[in-house]
DNA sequence: CTGTATCCTAGCTGATACTG
DNA sequence: CAGTATCAGCTAGGATACAG
């Protein structure tokens, strides 16, 4: 294995961490899947709440993102066979094996957000 | 602070773990920063390099992702008024901090698209 | 070598109405 | 309550040619 040229060079660790994280992006990327995820990583949750929970969420967009979820295994339908019905969404436990990984980025969000908050505007913080 | 109804209840907390999420994901999000962002990690890379090393990529689009990751202060571009030009980019010191975040993601996505490899396909891995 | 400029497409997204 | 169905718009992304 040469250390070729002047700078960085490529090599099979680069490739595969770069397909891992395309990988991580596929499943939680997206306007509205790390929403969702974040709710759920502190509990199980139903339809409604989720719905409610999430400002400006249309019904398509998160029955949509629900479906995707559970088709990547990560999250978990619960149907009770009720009048009115009930469906409760959990993490799975691959899904709570994500836990640190949304915690990383909801932690470098929140840090980030504040120091540019900080430096460019002063006194704006919205929530 | 009520505990609310039967399952989970919203709180600030998480509404400003969301919030601090999808940050993260409007910075690193997309189908290419990811991979411009790992390779960067590993130290200064030219313009040249970045585009052999990832593969498929547009010259339009490696242009326009690495000027929204300038944009938002993680990589920082240094050009040499040489001919021919030579332009490098790297990781700020904003950016940096983002390791933590990025090797979270990708060491999930590794791991977990084994094992979709290893329960569904056996045999098939694609790097 | 390091980009711009132009045009074009596909799929994500939103609004609204309807159903078991 | 927990969804489906339909239509339409926007924007991220891609192909190609050109420029400093």
């Amino acid at each position: 294995m040469r250390k070729d040229t002047s700078t960085n060079a490529l090599n099979e660790k680069q490739i595969r961490d770069s397909c891992g994280m395309a990988y991580s992006l596929n499943i939680i990327g997206g306007r509205w899947k790390p929403a969702i995820l974040c709710r759920l990583s502190y509990g199980l949750m139903r339809y409604s709440e989720l719905k409610k929970s999430i400002e400006g969420i249309s019904e398509r967009m998160l029955v949509a993102q629900l479906k995707e979820l559970e088709k990547d295994k990560v999250i978990e339908r619960l149907v009770y066979p009720e009048v009115p019905p009930r469906v409760e969404y959990k993490l799975t436990a691959l899904g709570l094996t994500m836990k640190p990984m949304l915690a990383a980025m909801s932690d470098w969000g929140n840090l980030h957000r504040q120091q540019v908050n900080a430096v460019d505007e002063q006194t704006k913080v919205v929530y």
